[in-house]
DNA sequence: ACGTCCATGTAAAGAGTTACATGATTCA
DNA sequence: TGAATCATGTAACTCTTTACATGGACGT
């Protein structure tokens, strides 16, 4: 069901194709969700059918029709019922290279090593990127407009997280590092 | 596919029956996955078919009957062919609270303070728990048995997230506050 | 009396991914 | 020549969650 409020919240701010809702994920909420083109055409769909949202069709002569939702207030009033109503569950998360790290014991320190480098690089890149995105749209010093609110601040947690990320490599290769010396030294005696 | 190789690397350490696995998975792997115990169970079935692992049953008089798996040559070999030559996938995550975040332009400033100061103490909570945890199992100074890497390393991730979390919760509370207050300003003179 | 531990699973529903399909325009 | 942008979707599949099922032992 969750989906079904990401996208009641970013109809919320206006109405949007299904289009430019996918590109509103991986815009702003790439921190925290991802969703499939394919299940945002489905879930809008059947949104429609709850009457959360309503669709009407502008032709184009250059680009194929679209189809542009807005939110009607059933869909609002649901919205908000989750907000403040439900209970938050508990995130999913599901971490490929965290998997590979808890096999590290498999395989040499080395290539250890070699996966957490290229994991920092990773970040140091998602890192620069989201710092850009922020600054061209946070301009200035001050608070953020009540609109852009949302993506302020979890756009914030993106920064400190990949942060967070490369500083877990650094001190994770540095343990590595200090595990292979003992281990020589342990085997030379 | 990557639950498998979840359970591949946590029987690369020993065998163990689904249930175990379980726990397992609660105990050590909670801050970058999560499964469900019927998933696992029927995980584990399509390994033995595939030869990955083989099951042996032992019977017990007071307790249900258990299965006890056990890694074979083929698993191991799979697993290392994953961990060593798969491309990682970007991780994958729904963070509710955070699409909660991304629409608190449409409550007032106190309910958005009060939402993000429970969160703020469900993940002291969890800092505490984990914190008890190392310090159990990792006594001392020094570094972990190579046994040990994967949980030490990851879990020390999920230190450092928690922390992470609570800091950020504490500036987007200080952000709302100076918003309102910025308002109420405005709306007096 | 009620909850938790032990231990395994099936069935169904819901969510997410991958492959395929269309077709003009614009940029390298 | 090939890729990306625009714009929508279906079908098939896989993965995940939820509800249900069994049943004795032990603690509060």
């Amino acid at each position: 069901m969750a989906l079904r409020y990401a996208l009641l919240g970013l109809l919320s701010k206006s109405p949007a194709t299904g289009y430019e809702l996918n590109q509103q994920f991986k815009e702003k909420m790439i921190y925290f969700w991802h969703a499939h083109h394919t299940q945002i055409y489905r879930e809008l769909a059947k949104m429609e059918v709850d009457n959360l949202v309503t669709s009407q069709i502008v032709k184009q002569k250059e680009y194929p029709d679209k189809k542009i939702y807005t939110i009607q207030k059933k869909g609002m009033e649901e919205l908000l019922h989750w907000l403040l109503e439900e209970p938050p569950k508990p995130p999913s998360i599901k971490n490929d290279f965290f998997l590979r790290v808890s096999i590290f014991h498999l395989i040499p320190y080395n290539e250890a090593i070699q996966l957490l480098e290229k994991s920092k690089i990773t970040y140091q890149n998602i890192l620069e990127g989201t710092q850009m995105w922020r600054e061209e749209r946070f301009t200035n010093d001050g608070l953020p407009s009540k609109e852009q609110l949302g993506e302020y601040l979890t756009s914030a947690f993106g920064v400190r997280f990949a942060k967070n990320w490369i500083e877990w490599c650094d001190w994770a290769i540095d343990v590595l590092r200090r595990m292979k010396e003992k281990e020589e030294r342990a085997s030379t005696e």
